[in-house]
DNA sequence: GTCTATACGTGGATAGAC
DNA sequence: GTCTATCCACGTATAGAC
């Protein structure tokens, strides 16, 4: 976890990261839409006026929680797969850090980048695209590799859309108190493409 | 395509069809919070006020939306598994009409479907769970016989979940003037998932 | 940095004429 | 069935005091 990055996402002054994390729960709940400035300022005690000098409009807000959610899972995924050595370890750290971040650490977040895309402005864009880019860049490495041992099927690019799909989707019917827990829904999930 | 169902949805007077079609369209291009009474009387040439003679509230139009994208989806799935014979293409026809729904005929609403869940209140998801579960219980029947076939792996329950996530996300990145045909992205998919 | 007050636009929905 | 006119609530954002 570095202290400070580019993207507009230095480890903040507490007090604008105190609202990105609000506004990512609020925004994940009701939807960006419906959530109101005055919702988000008073989630950390604030009056809708104090906002704006942290942020400069709604949207900026948005973007912000967007760019969190995704570089703290690619710097999530980074580490898991330089601390592991072979393919089939690297291709279960996809898995497992995807789902951990998308149902557990991240979650608010990383549905917002999922389901908000729609309510960010075509200026706001490039600069995300670049972020999901560097994410799926990582994946698509571990996949060839992992092709290469004969461990997934060859299609790679597919297969990484495909795979990235089903992982998403899981927020819609994955429940923390149901049968499985997380890594157990990772390995599950992970024997499904597995060739041998 | 049946002159009339339940949940709503009789193939009702042109009228109210014109607008839940064009609805269908403006929800998925720029969200159903962002589309306005006005926006969609308009597409179909009605002032705002005339809106409300067909649709008692926005919220409405919305609900009838979701049901015509999947209840249309869930017939095209049913005849095509029932005019096959084998487990092989009974698995072929999930993914061939899964798609050509999702990216061709019932793409706007099935976004929107997919997309503004969070928008429906609750005393309407109930109804509509109903029809997305028929349709999944297709899916199930399907992918059990495939596994009893040794087709696919046996775990179907979560292979349908894995499987419905895999091709939602299509809409996503799937361009139509690509590479690519739908129905060459269906069979690629499933040859993904073949075990024989 | 945060507050209060407020400008200004636009939203969903209704009433009543035609 | 559709239109016009309109109500009223609520949205983002700004200004200026503290």
């Amino acid at each position: 976890m570095s202290v400070k990055d580019k993207h507009g996402l230095p480890e903040e002054n507490s007090r604008r990261m105190e609202l990105i994390r609000a506004a990512a729960r609020l925004f994940r709940d009701q939807g960006y839409e419906r959530t109101t400035v005055r919702d988000t300022g008073n989630a950390v005690g604030l009056q809708s006026g104090s906002l704006f000098y942290h942020f400069r409009t709604k949207e900026e807000i948005l973007v912000a929680v967007m760019a969190l959610g995704i570089t703290a899972t690619t710097e999530q995924l980074a580490e898991a797969i330089a601390s592991v050595h072979t393919p089939r370890e690297k291709l279960a750290a996809l898995f497992h850090v995807h789902l951990n971040s998308l149902l557990g650490d991240n979650q608010h977040a990383l549905e917002v980048m999922l389901y908000e895309w729609r309510s960010v402005s075509d200026a706001a864009k490039p600069g995300l695209i670049v972020l999901r880019d560097r994410y799926e860049a990582l994946w698509q490495t571990v996949l060839d590799e992992a092709a290469a041992d004969g461990l997934v099927k060859p299609d790679t690019r597919l297969l990484r859309r495909t795979l990235l799909g089903s992982l998403h989707w899981s927020v819609q019917w994955f429940r923390s108190n149901g049968e499985l827990n997380v890594n157990e829904l990772a390995d599950r999930m992970l024997a499904l493409v597995l060739l041998k």
